[in-house]
RNA sequence: GCAGCAGUAGCUCAGUUGGUUAGAGCACUAGUUUGUGGAACUAGGGGUCGGUGGUUCGAAUCCACCCUGCUGUACCA
């Protein structure tokens, strides 16, 4: 005989895709009831975008390239490129803008979807994964973004974490614009440009590389633990200290500068909320591309295990701040913008592993089958069970008793129901408690308010 | 993209300086127990040793190229 060469389908998921198991999903459930409990209260409105956009509504372009820039995942439909969406804010800033006529000003509202990044994925970090996102659209009041911080805070208690288990850190475009500025770059040259966005870029990985490392990225650049050299930003040393001198005292006030004056206001607004649990970091940046003024990031201050054992330290599960030019973007509308989004797969990842936290998905009771029984005296057990709301089901296959034990004991049903020819000479059956082992005889009437004394 | 490391059973891995029909644990199937799971014991199934080419009497093992993955790094709205 020749054996059969067909290529068969991998079974392999694609680079960056994970399957989610019943114990993360019913933590994510659980999860997105208390941000709707809590959006609801902070009176926002649910909205949903779809996935595909047109590729330049949100933010990619494609110059003479044969395909939209990297990081979305895009395909061409009828010669116009379409990507799947890579955040929430982009969609929504297009949505204000297709809407801006009758939408309530300001707009508030909340969203709850999967987004997707062609990108390398890394421990704890996947291509596609499910975001929160709340925005305060058409108002440039301070306490929209005072409340995001507030509201997302409320959300991470409501789920289970303390005070000690997270920060939001907080600090404003505008001041971290004022200390470049110091620098003297010429930032209508090329090098000056790119000299200012490699500073912020460094700034932003203190948390990882630390103070040294960031000072080695300002200047020549910096070699990583694989050996390989990442080229820096090659400041001078006087331009490397003034950078130095911000990320270590940039909590101090400055004067006269409006990124310190809305700080302060929306400190005062957290003390009326009574929201402590931040801090003013001046190496916080978030993207380069549309923050235009106070910017926070959610970060979790225990390390977190991945699949594999080890331990990740996620930067930072959401942040967020404000965008005031990305509507105009779409046309001649000036509209201020705030928002905070959460990336709700590393927030359930994180809550998995408290030690106190636990869902234990709800298991059926499982009648077993014995041949000289008709299935119709089984369907009527089955029936009065799940008349009295208890999830249950007959042995769903064919097999000898200890094959449906194993079957049931892999579950983890809580208990099992044998009805054979000697229980039903007794008109009764026996429930067998799958925990403790026990068994015991019940008459069918009572079998339900036996059963839930069980569970 | 760059760098380092790694690919052997469904999973985790062993496989000695190249040497017969490639191993273990877990998982799976069957039995010991034809009406009883989580334990034990017995037996069994399952591998183009990532791919292709080369060296050799002989390759999982050595060489070359390719593919894939992991980790770090870059980019990241």
């Amino acid at each position: 005989m020749v054996k059969d060469k067909k290529i068969k389908p991998s079974k392999e998921l694609p680079l960056g895709f994970v399957d989610r198991q019943e114990k993360e999903l019913l933590i994510r459930d659980f999860v997105i009831s208390n941000i709707k409990e809590v959006m609801i209260k902070y009176g926002f409105q649910y909205l949903e975008t779809p996935s595909f956009e047109y590729t330049d509504s949100i933010g990619k372009f494609l110059p003479d390239k044969e395909r939209p820039d990297a990081g979305v995942f895009s395909f061409k439909d009828e010669n116009k490129w379409l990507s799947l969406r890579y955040d929430l804010t982009a969609p929504l800033a297009r949505y204000v803008a297709k809407n801006y006529l009758e939408i309530p000003k300001p707009f508030k509202r909340y969203q709850l979807g999967t987004v997707w990044r062609n990108e390398k994925p890394g421990p704890g970090r996947f291509r596609e994964f499910l975001q929160f996102d709340a925005d305060y659209v058409g108002t440039d009041n301070l306490q929209a973004d005072a409340e995001l911080c507030v509201l997302a805070s409320e959300i991470l208690t409501k789920c289970g974490l303390e005070k000690k288990d997270y920060i939001i850190n907080i600090n404003n475009r505008k001041i971290t614009d004022k200390w470049i500025d110091k620098l003297n770059l010429d930032f209508k040259s090329a090098t000056g440009l790119s000299k200012a966005i490699s500073i912020y870029r460094a700034i932003d990985k203190i948390d990882r590389i630390g103070l040294e490392g960031v000072v080695q990225l300002l200047g020549k650049g910096r070699k990583d633990k694989s050996g390989d050299f990442t080229k820096g930003a090659n400041l001078s040393q006087s331009q490397i200290t003034i950078i130095k001198k911000y990320l270590i005292e940039g909590q101090q006030p400055m004067e006269n500068v409006e990124g310190w004056d809305e700080l302060k206001r929306i400190e005062k607004i957290f003390s009326a909320y009574k929201f402590n649990n931040y801090k003013i970091t001046p190496s916080v940046v978030r993207g380069l591309e549309y923050y235009t003024g106070p910017i926070f990031e959610i970060e979790l201050k225990f390390g977190v295990k991945n699949s594999k054992g080890q331990t990740v330290k996620f930067g930072s599960i959401g942040g967020g701040g404000r965008y005031d030019n990305l509507v105009s973007n779409f046309g001649n509308i000036n509209c201020p913008a705030t928002g905070i989004s959460i990336g709700l797969d590393r927030l359930v990842f994180a809550i998995m592993q408290k030690k106190d936290f636990n869902i234990i998905a709800k298991r059926p009771v499982m009648i077993c089958v014995f041949e000289s029984i008709k299935i119709e005296e089984y369907i009527n057990i089955l029936n009065k069970l799940r008349d009295s709301k208890i999830s249950s089901e007959i042995y769903p296959g064919v097999g000898k008793l200890k094959k449906q034990m194993e079957y049931a004991n892999k579950i983890d049903s809580p208990a099992v129901i044998l009805y054979g020819d000697n229980e039903k000479e007794l008109g009764k059956v026996i429930l067998k408690n799958l925990k403790s082992g026990k068994e015991e005889t019940v008459e069918i009437e009572s079998l339900s308010n036996e059963i839930k004394k069980i569970l």
